[in-house]
DNA sequence: TGATACTTGACTATTTTAGTCAGGTTTATA
DNA sequence: TATAAACCTGACTAAAATAGTCAAGTATCA
């Protein structure tokens, strides 16, 4: 079980951008050298984070991404459902009718897994990204 | 994100074990069966958790698997870990003293992921083989 | 009008996963 | 003691997912 660099990446590229938002939008080449990231892999990222809203693009010179919510209302989820990482569990959902993979006995460990799923969806629904930028400024202060 | 079917599978064989468990041993060929879980696999996954003292083979005709310690003292800790189910969100553990990756300006969230994963764990290590027995008897019965 | 930066979509190498397969060894029991 | 059931091991592989790269744009500011 793992997190994929692709919400990593979203929530190292957000935290950054946060922390650079003040005056003029930031660039991804920018972000890119801070933190790392390919410049091209970026593009992806952030296409699918201004298509949920998440942040805004400025075109041509000077341009860049502006954080489009306040840092608050930026939660974990909404940055792990844009770039499409979920918490997957188990594979036997889609026919819930007939219980997994058609067979009752399967199900022995369902609740095991949606309990599971709420756990971590709860963290990530309680952490926003003003926790991440306060976090950092307090312990590197 | 997501678990392994190594993972749950060990879970589900092990909660149907000890269902089975009263009198004989059970065979890998009947967790198959009932599991729909290939019996190679099955091998594979057992072999684990012969090695880590989960359970004890009994060898012959007749034989089968036992487990080898009492359902609550079996957490979902101990079979993750048997079958090399871990929890990993960041891939900048190991050189610990440089910091991420060497820089240090990549650890912009890495308390956060720190700290998921000891949600996560946290999960793991409270639930007992004997929560998911009885669990599924009360709901079935 | 040129440089900068966003935008999009197709493509691909690598890695991981989820098994299969082959060839054993051990042991109970008929 | 022969044999079948069951464990045991390691190598192999197909398929899927991941983590990017690459190419060819378009928009906008200075």
């Amino acid at each position: 079980m793992k997190l994929t660099s692709k919400g990593r990446y979203a929530v190292m590229a957000l935290v950054d951008l946060a922390k650079f938002n003040n005056i003029n939008p930031v660039s991804l080449r920018d972000i890119s050298l801070r933190q790392g990231i390919s410049l091209d892999y970026l593009e992806q990222i952030f296409s699918k984070l201004r298509k949920k809203e998440i942040v805004q693009s400025v075109r041509g010179t000077q341009g860049g991404y502006v954080l489009n919510k306040k840092m608050k209302e930026i939660r974990l989820t909404n940055i792990f459902d844009a770039v499409d990482e979920k918490v997957k569990t188990v594979q036997c959902k889609k026919e819930s009718k007939k219980g997994c993979n058609g067979k009752l006995t399967k199900c022995v460990t369902h609740n095991l897994w949606d309990e599971l799923e709420n756990h971590i969806n709860n963290f990530f629904e309680q952490k926003t990204l003003e926790d991440l930028v306060k976090e950092k400024n307090e312990k590197r202060i």
